[in-house]
DNA sequence: CAAACCAGACCGACCGGTCTGTCTTCATGT
DNA sequence: ACATGAAGACAGACCGGTCGGTCTGGTTTG
C-alpha cells in the first residue's frame, strides 16, 4: 500500500468512529506514521481527503452489498440477497468500519454543519433507495409481489429499517441483535409474496 | 425563563444540529447573550451541562410521545398512538429540535468518543425498546395480536424503523416522507391483528 | 539535476476552563 | 428606617492546548 492509500484507509476507519470534524489530521498521521509534509503532498486539504475516503467507502459498499446479485433473476430475491449481504458481509466489516457504517456517522454529523459534504453522501442514499424501489416495482410487475403491495411504502420500511439497524449496530455492536433485525425485515419482505 | 433555563434550552437546540463536541460554549453564550462568568456560575463544566440538557430532552420526549396513552386500554393501540405522536408531535418540534431528534445526533457522535455520556442516552433507548416489547407481549396475551406474532421481532422492526425514520428526517427534513414511513410502520402493526 | 516525497517547526484561530473584579440582592444588627 | 457585609450573579481578560494549514529544508528517485 502506498502512503496515500494508507492515509485513506486509516481515515476511513477513524471517520467511522469519530466522524469528520472530530478526526484530527494529526491523529491520522500518527496512526500511519507520517507527517504534515507527507499528508499535504498527496491531499490539498482535509475536505479533499474526505472525497477520496468517500470514493473508497462507496467502492467497499458496492463490493460487499452487491455480491452475487447479478446471478439472481427475481428482483425481489435480489433485494433479499442484498439484505443478507448487508448484515453478513458489510456491516460486520470492522476492519474498514470499526465504528459501524461510516455513511451514517458522517451524515448525522455533517448534514447541518457541512451540507456540501453531506450532499455527497446523500447522492448514494438516494441511489440506494431508488435501487430498492425499482426492484420492488419490477417484482410487482412480474407477479413476484402481491398486487396490493405498495412498492414505495415497502421501500420506506426497508430503507429506514436498514438505517435504524445500522445506528443500532453502532450502539450495541451486537451481531445477534443485528441478525434478528435484518431477518425480521427479510420475513416482512417474504410475506409480501403472492 | 432564568438564565440557566435559557442556556439549557439554547444548548438543546444546538446539540440537535451540531452535537456535543462541535457545539462550543462560546456559541451558546453568544446566542443567549451572556458570558463565561454567567455560564460557570450555573454549570461546573460542559459535561455537567450535558446532563441537564438530557433531563430536559427526556422530559420533552415523554410529554410529546406519551400524550393520550393513558386513555387507551388496548396495549397495541397504545403503541399505535405512540407512533402517531412520534411523527406528529415529537419529531416535528423544530423549536426544541431544529436539527432533528437530539438523541440520535448525540448518540451517533458520542458512542465511541464519550461512552459515559452515550450510556446516559442508551438507558432511555433500552427503556423505550422494553416499553414497546412489553405492550406487544401484553397485546399478544390478550388476543389483540395474532398468536403467530413474535413480539421481539416486531419490536426490532418498530424500534429500528423509528431510528431510521429519525435519521432520514434529519437528512431530508421532509414531513411527507416522514408521514409515509411512520404510516407504513402503523400499517405493518395493524396487519398483525387477528 | 530536477522533481517528487516527506519531516517538522511554525502560524493564527478557536477550544474548555480559570480567575479577577464589578454589581446586585437581601438578611441582619442597631 | 437605614447602614452593612456576605453571597450570588455576571462580565471579560487570560491560559494552556489543539486544530487545519503553510513553509522551509533535507532526502530519495528517475
Amino acid at each position: 500500500m502506498t502512503l496515500k492509500e494508507k492515509i485513506i484507509h486509516e481515515t476511513l476507519r477513524q471517520f467511522s468512529t469519530k466522524g469528520f470534524l472530530s478526526t484530527s489530521i494529526t491523529d491520522i498521521l500518527e496512526a500511519v506514521g507520517t507527517s504534515k509534509g507527507g499528508f499535504y503532498n498527496h491531499f490539498e486539504s482535509k475536505e479533499a481527503l474526505f472525497f477520496h475516503v468517500m470514493d473508497k467507502a462507496r467502492s467497499i459498499w458496492r463490493d460487499r452489498n452487491l455480491a452475487g446479485l447479478d446471478q439472481i433473476e427475481d428482483p425481489v430475491d435480489k433485494i433479499k440477497q442484498l439484505l443478507n449481504n448487508f448484515y453478513k458481509r458489510y456491516l460486520k466489516d470492522s476492519e474498514n468500519f470499526p465504528g459501524g457504517c461510516v455513511f451514517i456517522t458522517l451524515m448525522v454529523e455533517l448534514i447541518d454543519q457541512r451540507p456540501h459534504l453531506a450532499n455527497d453522501i446523500n447522492k448514494g442514499w438516494v441511489g440506494f433507495k431508488g435501487f430498492i424501489q425499482r426492484h420492488l416495482e419490477a417484482g410487482k410487475a412480474t407477479g413476484k409481489l402481491r398486487s396490493d403491495v405498495n412498492p414505495e411504502a415497502v421501500t420506506e420500511i426497508l430503507f429506514t429499517g436498514i438505517l435504524g439497524a445500522s445506528v443500532n449496530y453502532s450502539v450495541e455492536k451486537s451481531d445477534d441483535s443485528l441478525e434478528k433485525t435484518v431477518n425480521s425485515l427479510i420475513d416482512y419482505l417474504e410475506n409480501l409474496k403472492p
